[in-house]
DNA sequence: CGTATCCTGACC
DNA sequence: GGTCAGGATACG
């Protein structure tokens, strides 16, 4: 599920089923949830009320009324399942929250990958975060300034979230792609000018406007991306084919001409 | 910086 | 049965 836009729309689906409702009980089902939530702490969120859900980067904040915070993140694969407390959990359902009005909420992870943790008032549950990848006030003078004393490729850079929050591989690669910047380019030389273009592709792969030139053909309804998972094909601005590397242990997909180092 | 690691399912 | 998967972190 999880990158900026996918874990916005799953934020404000949860935001609008459980806000200003209160917990009747929470459960760990899988033993790697259950590190993190143990009984515990879950009891501590028996009779609260969840006054506000929030979205910081790729972290979902549920503010209870007591000041404390349930905090989740959904790594690879989680996402939330909506459903009633008198039905059955789906079997890669990993965290379990009841409401009193029947609602349940479902942490879904067929990985168990996910992150869930709880907070007592005055507590931060979110490591250093660098500003968000949908923010307005994103530009080129902040990028120069988080990537000048960094070393190594900007691929990674970008994929960090102290540098901005939200961007996953995915996006990061179609952003860089879009800019026509190669992947491999040193993150604290890429100049003022690449990275205005940056800071504009990057908000257009968010948003998903402003499609490049190209036919996206494909077999059913499979989300294609401009670049993304397309090593061998034909780059749809100018042919050339796909390459596919490494970087930080993730896939890199980008075209060898239009992003030149 | 790169690498290993947390997990399990899908796909070749 | 091996490889890969949209993430983050601890470590060398």
């Amino acid at each position: 599920m999880p990158e900026l836009p996918e874990v916005e729309k799953a934020m404000r689906r949860l935001r609008a089923a459980v806000e200003g409702k209160t917990i009747s009980s929470a459960r760990a089902l899988h033993p790697s949830l259950a590190r993190q939530l143990p009984d515990s702490k879950a009891r501590l969120l028996r009779k609260r009320r969840i006054v506000r859900v929030e979205r910081r980067g790729k972290h979902q904040l549920l503010h209870l009324d007591n000041g404390s915070i349930l905090h989740a993140h959904f790594r690879l694969n989680g996402d939330w399942l909506l459903s009633r407390t008198n039905e059955s959990p789906d079997r890669f359902t990993r965290v379990m929250i009841d409401l009193t009005d029947g609602t349940r909420i479902e942490l879904h992870d067929p990985r168990a990958l996910s992150a869930m943790s709880f907070h007592a008032a005055g507590e931060d549950p979110l490591p250093r975060l660098g500003m968000e990848a949908n923010d307005a006030g994103l530009d080129a003078e902040y990028l120069a300034k988080a990537l000048r004393t960094r070393r190594g490729p900007i691929k990674p850079a970008l994929m960090d979230q102290k540098v901005i929050a939200g961007l996953g591989n995915i996006y990061a690669a179609e952003a860089l792609w879009r800019a026509k910047i190669s992947p491999r380019a040193q993150a604290s030389s890429v100049s003022k000018s690449r990275l205005s273009r940056l800071v504009e592709t990057i908000r257009d792969v968010l948003s998903g406007e402003n499609r490049p030139p190209g036919r996206y053909t494909d077999k059913r309804n499979r989300h294609r991306f401009g670049v993304y998972d397309r090593e061998g094909e034909e780059c749809l601005v100018c042919g050339t084919t796909v390459k596919r590397i490494v970087q930080a242990g993730r896939s890199t997909y980008y075209c060898p001409k239009c992003q030149r180092s």
